[in-house]
DNA sequence: GTCAGAAGGTTTTTT
DNA sequence: ACCTTCTGAC
């Protein structure tokens, strides 16, 4: 069979809309992409038609995702069309930006060999900068930092749409003077640079404007202003740009993403063709008309409807339950009686902790997506440390970190005494180090550095970390300190060791696995679990057969956050996850800031039309089984009226209706359900 | 100055 | 439950 066929056939099996997608290749492209509509499939089909029937070299498209793991999703799609060895670049856009900077680093007056830091690792240079002030404060220029280069400002523009705090440019110039000093970079600064040297030299941009004729961006709308303006520069007239995204599915706004950008895309790029993805193909349409009203209530849409491909299906079941430990219950019960995968969804990752406790102790075994990031375990962050002290002999973030493990006499004041003199006699922290301390420990420590940074090249990268880590003490240092966690982290820092084995020895694979290391966030998951774990936000891009959404409360989801617009779309991310079954819990009380608290059902429970779903336990006894327990004699406290006690419950169908006697003499009617301000105690 | 343990305040989402 | 800051011994 010839390859012209494969794609072809390819075609046949796609709808109208998404055919159009993938075929039209004469103008910038929008595809609007609903939930569930197969925005991935059109993505990898896209790219197997341009190669097969366009006749496009592989390496001229430029395919950019949000995550690693879509980019990993998209690599494995790609090869089932192109083969293992298929020469499309896929990355995220950070991972781009990287490629970039390390590319034309000569160029940009960096070093090749750069780390990346983190949002700790950012922090603790900030520390290092301003060591009066505390971690509040740091904490929150850094975030105002991070922001400002989302939106493509240096420390030279005016940042007053961030912050009122005049003094936040000089501490930006300082900050991103230390980096420099460093020779290290942040998240914002892949992006951000990139768009700065390409905008700068024509050159450069020239060639990769030959090089990439096709840009094709996921999940765009959670791009943010310096990618958009990336995109802007690497592209030209000739270049066909298509970007997918679901405005509705916006929820990183908190991280700078910017909505505009899809938004406004028809409007930046003239002649822009739109092509909606309506139809539903994952989700049940019971489910499907759930979701829909979940973001009617949003008013900057697109608005789009969707339609389901599948059968009407159960109504999603919601959950009035008494605290966290009945959600977790419950859990087990949806477990225990549906086929398929489960996701527990839950809004911040401090709620995974009850579910884990019963899961375990009903032996069920399962998941926990994206929260224990790896890279981000203390054990872990130590030794990527002294790694990336072993590339990089100014890097002070490291130096600061690995220092104080274990313990060698240099606290706070004489490593700032250290970084001080070799920032003034312009030497490497090693060499400052020696000519400054003449300790035992710290000449041990030095030699122990110099003598690995030297064996790179010979050794292989995993035999010289396993030495190192010895040497140093980072070993017995965590055996001391903890014998309880001893176990596990020992574990961990083996696991990096054979991690790291895969990459032979030189110090460009370490800078390689560093990368890997600094960018991919996420934890390894485990694919052939049938019970997952995670975040709504961890589980944009997933669906499983079955999900629960928990802790539909006030306070708790809707929550924290301003942006009731955006918790809002999360709402709808979340249960788009949904294929066959969803199901919604209520707890009356749970523990949060680590007391018990009463809480009220969500009010977006409230924005939904009760014909659209069935309330958990109504139905399904006697008079006395009704909405959350609501039975005569409940002793009950509302907002406005005080204590009282129900009078009367009857099920008019099809709603409960609850009456009672205030306290204070007045007598009301309640529909449970949507009287938030009343509560049962 | 360093460091460990106690006290005290605080809790979002993440490339 | 966690993390930061405070306190006092060395």
């Amino acid at each position: 069979m010839s390859s012209n066929s494969t794609s072809l056939h390819l075609l046949e099996s796609l709808n109208e809309a998404q055919r159009e997608a993938v075929t039209h290749i004469q103008s910038p492209l929008l595809i609007l992409a609903g939930a569930g509509s197969g925005k991935t499939r059109v993505i990898s089909v896209k790219i197997a038609y341009l190669v097969q029937q366009c006749e496009l070299f592989p390496n001229r498209i430029l395919a950019v995702t949000f995550t690693n793991k879509a980019a990993k999703e998209m690599r494995e799609r790609v090869a089932e069309f192109l083969g293992e060895d298929h020469h499309v670049m896929i990355k995220t856009f950070h991972s781009f930006g990287a490629w970039v900077l390390r590319r034309y680093a000569k160029n940009i007056g960096l070093n090749p060999e750069f780390s990346i830091y983190d949002d700790t690792d950012t922090i603790q240079l900030m520390q290092n900068i301003f060591p009066e002030h505390g971690k509040k404060d740091l904490k929150r220029w850094a975030y105002i930092i991070a922001r400002a280069k989302d939106k493509g400002l240096y420390y030279s523009d005016r940042l007053d749409e961030l912050t009122d705090d005049p003094s936040i440019n000089s501490i930006y110039e300082q900050y991103q003077k230390a980096l420099e000093r460093v020779g290290n970079v942040d998240f914002g600064d892949l992006i951000l640079k990139p768009v700065n040297f390409l905008q700068a030299d024509a050159q450069v941009r020239e060639k990769l404007h030959k090089r990439f004729s096709v840009i094709l961006v996921d999940e765009y709308q959670d791009s943010n202003v310096s990618q958009s303006l990336l995109l802007r520069a690497l592209s030209t007239e000739e270049t066909h740009i298509c970007v997918v995204g679901d405005d509705d599915q916006s929820i990183y706004k908190f991280r700078g993403a910017e909505v505009n950008n899809i938004l406004e895309f028809p409007q930046l790029f003239p002649s822009t063709k739109i092509v909606q993805l309506e139809q539903n193909y994952r989700s049940t349409e019971s489910i499907l008309q759930f979701a829909s009203a979940v973001v009617a209530y949003n008013k900057e849409r697109y608005g789009k409807k969707l339609s389901s491909t599948r059968h009407k299906g159960k109504k999603p079941v919601l959950a009035f339950l008494e605290d966290g430990a009945n959600e977790a219950e419950f859990c087990l019960q949806v477990i225990q009686e549906n086929a398929g995968n489960t996701a527990i969804l839950y809004r911040t990752n401090a709620q995974s902790r009850i579910f884990e406790t019963a899961l375990r102790k009903a032996g069920i075994s399962y998941t926990v997506v994206g929260a224990l990031k790896f890279w981000a375990r203390e054990e872990v962050k130590d030794v990527l440390a002294l790694l990336m002290l072993l590339i990089n002999h100014y890097d002070e973030v490291a130096f600061t970190r690995i220092i104080r493990k274990p313990p060698r006499g240099i606290g706070p004041k004489t490593t700032h005494d250290i970084l001080q003199y070799a920032k003034e006699k312009n030497i490497n922290i090693l060499d400052a180090m020696e000519q400054r301390i003449s300790t035992d420990a710290a000449h041990g420590f030095v030699t122990t550095v110099r003598t690995m940074t030297d064996a790179i090249e010979n050794d292989s990268l995993a035999h010289v970390l396993q030495k190192g880590v010895e040497e140093i003490g980072l070993l017995s240092y965590y055996q001391d300190k903890d014998a309880d966690n001893f176990h596990k982290r020992v574990e961990n820092i083996e696991e990096l060791i054979n991690a790291l084995a895969e990459y032979g020895k030189g110090r460009s694979a370490l800078v390689e696995f560093l990368e890997t290391a600094e960018l991919d966030g996420s934890a390894k998951s485990n694919d052939s679990e049938s019970v997952f774990l995670l975040t709504m936000h961890s589980a944009k891009g997933l669906e499983f057969d079955n999900v629960i959404v928990t802790g539909m409360e006030d306070e708790l989801f809707p929550g924290f956050s301003q942006d009731k617009e955006e918790e809002r779309r999360l709402f709808y991310v979340a249960v788009t996850r949904a294929k066959n079954t969803l199901y919604l819990t209520s707890c009356h009380q749970r523990y949060l800031h680590a007391r018990m608290i009463v809480l009220h059902p969500s009010q977006f429970l409230n924005e939904l039309p009760y014909e659209l779903y069935s309330v958990y336990g109504e139905g399904m006894g006697e008079t006395q089984d009704f909405v959350g327990d609501w039975i005569p004699g409940q002793q009950v406290h509302h907002v406005e009226y005080g204590r009282g006690v129900v009078t009367h419950c009857t099920n008019r169908k099809p709603e409960l209706v609850v009456t009672v006697e205030f306290n204070n003499g007045i007598r009301g009617e309640f529909l449970p359900r949507y009287a938030s301000g009343l509560r049962r105690i």
